[in-house]
Parts: C-alpha cells; structure tokens; sequence
DNA sequence: ATGTATACAATTGCATACAATATAAGGCTG
DNA sequence: CAGCCTTATATTGTATGCAATTGTATACAT
C-alpha cells in the first residue's frame, strides 16, 4: 500500500501549525485518511511500517492506535494484529438508531435552549447549504457542509457529553464509506429535511425539531441501505 | 499517596486469571482505583510514579492513560500534567440528562425487543435488589445490585452502541463520588422507580418503559444534588 | 497429494535510555 | 524588599532495542 501521508498530514498542520504532539499528529492523519477512504475497514495496519511511512517511532504510534481503539476505530483480531473496525450488517442499524435517538436529542434542546446567535448561526450555514446545492457542488463540499449542520445543533444543545457521543458516532460513520451525497435523488430530499429541522429549531418548538430530526434520520438509513445494496459485488462471482 | 494497588490488582486477576496484557491490566486498576475513591478527581498523576507502584514501565502505563483521556477519564493539564478529570457543576447535569434520554431508549427497546430470557434475567435481578435492601446490606452491595440491573437493561436494548455509550457514562459518573445509596431514604424510593421500569419491561410497554427510566434519572439527579449539598465543606470557613 | 510438524520470519508487547519542556527555587538587580 | 531572570530538577515526549508470541512456509511422512 502506498498512501499519500502528507495529504492528511497538511490538513492537520494548516490548523494546529506544526504543534502537535506526535501521538495527536498520529492519530489525525490516521483518521483522515481512513474517511478519506485511503485505508478501508478490515486493512490490516502494521505498527513498523505505518511508523515508517509516517516518520514517528512505534512508541507515539501505538498511542494513537491505543486511543482509536478505545473509540472503536481500530481493533485487535484474533493474534493481536491490528486492523481497521470491520462493521457487521446489524451495527449499522444500531448506529443510525443511536443517532436517531441522540440527533433528536440535540435538535430538541437546540430548540428549546440555543441562544440567538447560535440560532442565526445554523440558520446561516442552512443557507449556504441550499446555494452550494443550486450550484452542483461536489459530493465531498455537500457533506462537508452536512457535517457543520449537524455539528452546529450539537453545539447548540448545551451538553458536552452527548456533542462528544455524537462526534464519536461520526468517527465510526465514516467506516460504512461513502456519503449519502453519492445519491443524486437523496440530495433535494436531505435539503426538505434539513429545513424542517432548522424551521423548528427557529421557532423554538423542541418536538417538532425532534420528530423532524429522527425523521431525518430514519431516511438516512434508508439512504444507506441502498448504497451498500449499490456496492455488492464480487460475492456471487 | 500510598494506595493500595494490590487490592484492585487482585480483583482484575481474579476474573482474567492472570492474561491480561500490562496495558489492560493497568487500565482496570486504575479504573477500580478511581471508582473506589483511592484516586480523587483533581489528583495529578505522574507516570514514573506509577510505574514504580504498579511494577511496569512506562510504556504500557501511557498506552493505558492514552485510552482513559480518550474516554475522558483522565484529562491533561497545561503543562502536559496529567490528573483525573473534575467535572464541572453543569457536567453533572449534562451527563444525567443524556443518561435520562439513553436509559429511557434502552427500556422501551428492552421492553418491546427483549427475549423472554433476558426479561426474566432482569426479573431475576430486580428481585435481589428487594432481598438485599430487605436484609440491610451495605451501600456498596446495593450500588452493585444497581449496576447490574441497568446493564442488564442496556444488553437487553440489543444494540452495542446505545450499551457501550452508557458503560462509558457509567465510568465517568464514578467521578461524581458517593452513589445515591448512601441516602437511607433515597433506597426504598429507588426500589419503586426500579419495579416500574421493570414492571413495564416485562409487560413490553415501550413506552411506559421509556417514561419510567427517564423519571427514575430524573430523580436520581436530584438526589445526587442532594449528596453533593452535604459534602459542602470548608468553603466558607 | 494431503496433512502435519518444525523452523524461520515477522510483528506485537514491554522496558530502558535519551531529549525536550515545564516547574520551582535561588540569587541577582532595581 | 519585591520582582525577574537564571539555573537546576522533575516530568513528560520520543526513540530504540530486546523478548515473546504468532503467522507462514517448507519439508517430510502417510
């Protein structure tokens, strides 16, 4: 495998400039490059090599690694070698469950207990969402826009627990591969949904933000399902 | 500071007899020392020191502690210090309003997915929580009767994700000190709020089940509110 | 030809050694 | 006497080396 390290590595530099730790370095690239979909669930990740590649010794490594796998990122098979989180079938389920549950969560208390800056704040990034919609932006800048959404009614919910749960969630998502936005039909419809949800955050109706976002999430699933249906091959050869 | 390792040590071995890697074994004696209250939140933790008491080096000691901050168990200082994380007064009540929606989310999936087998374990355990608090038992017995009821709960929810989420919560709120069950009135109240989520698990009342979890946390906020207004000390001397 | 056993290579786990940084103390100067 | 700078010590961050375990390949026997 030859992965493009310095890719990942410049995205983490233009924002922490250069004064990381090696351990949280380590742990960044890591990650991007496994939602980048540079490394894939199941990839077998060897402390030697990957130390190599990355310019660290094995000792910063394998506390990165240590951290991923306390999130469920990484996990050690059988012989203790380590690999990339492989998700079962049902876990995906489960995931979107616990987002439907979580997002609801949020988007209610958003509603009820955002302030006013916070409100305008997601109302904004709703908005520039609808313009890079209308202007056929990549699949990568939509879900990259989807994320601040999300994130930005995580934030507003008040409740540093459930934004890190949620953050978590989103780490693990990045494992079932590409995004939604892949979709051209799903795209309009996650817009409608996305408005729904922001129109009651706006209006302060916590049940209504709740309903709209495990509806939300509900399709979301559904979303998924199609797309892995999408990527089944080989299987039956 | 002169704990006592070997105790905690001796509770991990008894159950993994002896396999376990330093850096898992590490991690639950620290873990069980924290929950004991051996370790206050706030106490500064130096590696070489606890290398030296534990019998390992430091290696494994920081692959350990690199998993614990990614839990947010143990959190770094300015200086790189390490020390157990001090939650903040709003923590305590962010935490139990995600294990209200949490716990309410486990008992409706456990009421309307559990097995009939899971249901009667769950049955089971609650009926030994009656005998123990009958027979006077120590508050510890009964926080461990506690712990097992919710987790078998949570297992029965039949979704790793939402049981992984609240075993996390559960080892943070070890953070918080005492349990409720050193309130002699807040025993029997429990002992109620327990036989209605169960009450309703067993009849496979989802909803019931969720209402009644989240009025027992409800409830369970303001005792620990309680607890915390008697440890007041010394701050207005 | 297939199954098994043995030897070798590769990889992980742990410990020790070294480098960099933060903290604290003590002396010097204003 | 107070404040700051300097230095020394303590602690964290990183690298390397060694031991033990696991995976693999090859050879031999059935």
């Amino acid at each position: 495998m030859s992965i493009d390290w310095a890719k990942h590595s410049l995205a983490v530099n233009q924002r922490y400039s250069d004064s990381l730790s090696a351990t949280r370095h380590i742990r960044h690239v890591l990650l991007a490059a496994i939602t980048a979909g540079d490394i894939m669930p199941g990839t077998r990740l060897k402390e030697t090599e990957l130390g190599k590649q990355l310019g660290f010794s094995r000792t910063p490594l394998r506390e990165a690694i240590a951290a991923l796998k306390a999130e469920g990122i990484i996990e050690t098979g059988e012989g203790g070698s380590l690999q990339v989180r492989v998700l079962a079938y049902q876990d995906i389920h489960a995931l979107y469950e616990m987002r439907a549950t979580l997002e609801g969560m949020a988007a209610r208390l958003a509603a009820t207990g955002a302030s006013p800056a916070e409100k305008l704040f997601i109302n904004e990034i709703r908005a520039n969402e609808t313009q890079l919609i209308n202007s056929q932006a990549s699949a990568a800048a939509l879900a990259h826009i989807n994320s601040k959404f999300h994130h930005g009614i995580f934030l507003a919910s008040h409740n540093g627990f459930l934004t890190e749960a949620l953050d978590r969630l989103s780490r693990i998502m990045v494992l079932l591969g590409p995004t939604a936005y892949s979709l051209p039909a799903r795209i309009q419809e996650i817009a409608l949904e996305h408005d729904s949800i922001n129109e009651a955050i706006q209006a302060g109706h916590g049940d209504d933000a709740e309903a709209a976002a495990k509806r939300h999430l509900r399709n979301a699933v559904k979303a998924r399902l199609q797309i892995i249906a999408g990527q089944q091959r080989g299987s039956l050869d």
